[in-house]
This record gives structure tokens, C-alpha cells and sequence, in this order.
DNA sequence: GTCTATAGATAGATAGAC
DNA sequence: GTCTATCTATCTATAGAC
């Protein structure tokens, strides 16, 4: 076994079984998410690797699985973000604006991620459910918010009445639909949502959007 | 060349081009949406209609212009539904959560729509781009958003800063999300956006958040 | 306009030597 | 662990008779 830090040999190939599936998972990654599952080709991937398709069969045993894989790590980056998510000092107000925004900046990051779940969504959420790595994986974000939405009722500044699960689905719809329809809406409506010089535009108009709902005065109207 | 009313003759074949091309697509739009656009098989649509392969050769040339066929006829459909949209006589609020419903109940009724979409984007929107139908459609929501926006901004009732196409982005993504990402959220958080138990409540939830961004004391905070 | 049959290309997956 | 070569299935697309 070789370590960590050795070069590849000179060949070109790759002696390192922990390295091998990071770069097969790397280029996995783009493939899918360029292609979609059926579009995507595993000679494309093998072709982009270092090693070569019998590789990925050897670790990943078939395309099915290696998408699940895609799927495992891509979620475990976000789950990560969230974790380091610290917001406890913050008056609710602020704590939700900081955690919608860190959805916005992690999707707008990540927009291969975004086309991995819409990719997942069409093939109906399989992938997912038959993952136990993903089913214990939970969503810091929803204990966070669950955590802010408690504090910002108590006080009786939050007036709206709505749980932490429908809240993340809120943020999520805005930040995702940004990344995942950029091409249909800019092609149907001559505007690219994702174009540098409006992300903080449209960044605020999110934390605006959210705590204008969860404040508005309901008691006229 | 058959009537529109003559029925099929017996031996089930159809001899009525209009028809066959509407039976085509509506097989082809459920097959593209169930399995995507290189999922879907060009067999499989065959199969299902009482016509044949060469026959969707004949009248839409392969599989990339029937796709585009079936993009086409169900854009248009949402487009007329917009089209029929009278919100003249209410006030700007009530007008805005009448429009906002009208997208929520649409994309609720037609799942296979948000799929088609969905695909489109996976593929870049190379269809629409491709398609002078879809170019001069336009988009009669914008026109109907952008008159309201203005009456409820000149009378001082609406405070956001905000244009006809981002409020179009931001009611499109709730009800987008909501049918587009049903079933990884619903595998990941155990909550069927889309279950019809929910669904007044999700309704009432997006005219809300809408309207209280719309409406924000933007003196205070 | 409709049919059957098939061309032509390419996909996922594996055998078996080293 | 890695390589080359290949199997088997299947897909889009078309030829050509009627």
C-alpha cells in the first residue's frame, strides 16, 4: 500500500485505492451531473480517470451504485456546511437571514449538486432510499431553524405559523429553483438568475422575503 | 382524408394525421416525463399508441423534435391558462395572490410539465433555444404581474423593489420546488409536499410570504 | 400512410491474463 | 489492482413492400 502523500508512479496510473475512488467519485460527479443518469456514460468517466472502467466496476460494482455514491458525498458536503453553521448569538431575526444565506451561497457554489437532486427527482428519489448512509445522514439545517423558529415565537416577533420543515422548504425552493431553472428562465424570460452582478440582489431579496413572512403584523388584513 | 369526428376504423389503426400526431404526443410527453430524455425510449412511446415507430419518424424527423414537439404543446397550455387570467377588477393584493394561486394550482395539476421542465434544464434549454414557437410565445403572466406591480407601487401599498420577472421567479419557484422536488425532500424529511391534506395550507403559506414581502414596513429594521 | 425487418452504432458489464 | 478484448443487449433510425 502506498501512502497518502507519494506521486503516482510514473505510468500515469494510480497505486492508491482511497485515491482511485476520490478521482473516479470527482469526475463521477461532473459526468452525472453534465449528462444525467441515462446521458451519462461510464467510458466517458473511465476515459476522464486515471484508471480505467474495469476500476469502477471493481469498486463501485455498476453504474446504479456509483451514482448512489455521487449522491452520498454530495450531500455529506452540505450536511458539513450546515454543521459549522453557528448561530446562537445572533436575535432570530439575523439567525434566519444567516442560514438562508448560507443555503444561497452553498447552491450557488455547488450547482452540479443542484443537478444531481433534479436528476434524483426523476428517477423518483430511488437512489436515496435505498441508501442507508443518507437515511441517517438528517439535516442539521432543520434543528437550527427549529431552534430559531422556537426562540423568535416565544418572543412573539416570529407571528407566522409555520414549522421548521416547511420554513427549510421555503429558503430551499428560492435558492434552488435560482440554480436548477437558470437555463429555462433565462431562455423563456431573457433574465440569467445567476449572473454575478445580482447575486447580492437577489441574496437580500431572499432574507427579505423570509423574515417579511415570518414578522408580517396579522393582525390587520 | 378522414373527418376530425370519424372514429378509429376497426382494425384500430387511425387514419387521421392531426390525431395520430396528438396521440403521439400525448404518449410521448408521459414517457419523456417518466423516464427523462435519454431515458425515455422511442419503442416504448410506439408501443403505446395505436400507431407505429416509422410513424413518429414521419411526422416529427426523431426523438430531439418530438421532445421539442412536447415542450411546445405544454408550455402552451400554462400560457393559455395565464391568458385567461382576468384580475382587473381586484385590488393589486388580492390580484397578486389570485395570480400566485393560478401557478400553484397549475403546476399541481401538471406534474409531467414540471418533469418536461425539469429535463430541459438538465439539457441546458437547447430546445427552446431551438424552437421559434416557443420564442415568440412570450409570457402572459409577466404582462398581467407587471400591471399589478405598478397599481399597487403608485398607490404606496407595495414597498419592495422588485420587477415583474423577479416576482415571477419567486412565486414559480415555491410552487416549482414544491412538485419538482417532492421526492428527495419527501425521502430526506419525511414530508409529501404534495399531499393533498397540505395542499390549502401551502396555497394559503405562498400568497402570505408573497404578500407580506410585498407589503414589509421597510421604515422599520 | 402503414407495416415488417433490419441496419448501424453504442451502451453496460465481464472474462481472464498479468 | 490493472489491463485489453469482447459479450450481449438495446437503442435510434431507416429501407422497402404494400
Amino acid at each position: 500500500m502506498t501512502s497518502v502523500d507519494e506521486p503516482a508512479p510514473p505510468n500515469g496510473r494510480i497505486r492508491d485505492a482511497a485515491r482511485t475512488r476520490a478521482e473516479i467519485l470527482d469526475v463521477a460527479t461532473q459526468e452525472f451531473a453534465r449528462a444525467g443518469y441515462d446521458g451519462a456514460r461510464v467510458d466517458e468517466i473511465a476515459a476522464r480517470t486515471r484508471t480505467t472502467k474495469r476500476m469502477i466496476y471493481y469498486y463501485f460494482g455498476g453504474k446504479e451504485q456509483l451514482f448512489t455514491a455521487v449522491l452520498e458525498r454530495s450531500y455529506g458536503v452540505i450536511r458539513e456546511a450546515e454543521q459549522r453553521l453557528d448561530v446562537e448569538h445572533l436575535d432570530p431575526v439575523a439567525a434566519i437571514r444567516r442560514l438562508a444565506e448560507l443555503t444561497f451561497d452553498h447552491h450557488e457554489r455547488h450547482p452540479d449538486f443542484i443537478r444531481l437532486v433534479t436528476i434524483e427527482n426523476i428517477h423518483g428519489a430511488e437512489h436515496i432510499a435505498g441508501s442507508a448512509k443518507l437515511a441517517k445522514m438528517g439535516s442539521p439545517a432543520l434543528d437550527v431553524i427549529r431552534r430559531i423558529l422556537e426562540s423568535g415565537q416565544e418572543s412573539g416577533l416570529f407571528t407566522a405559523d409555520v414549522d421548521a420543515v416547511d420554513l427549510h422548504a421555503m429558503i430551499s425552493s428560492f435558492c434552488f429553483f435560482r440554480v436548477a431553472n437558470r437555463h429555462t428562465f433565462g431562455a423563456l424570460f431573457g433574465r440569467d438568475l445567476v449572473e454575478t452582478g445580482r447575486r447580492e440582489h437577489y441574496r437580500t431579496m431572499l432574507g427579505d422575503m423570509v423574515i417579511a413572512y415570518l414578522t408580517a403584523d396579522r393582525t390587520a388584513g
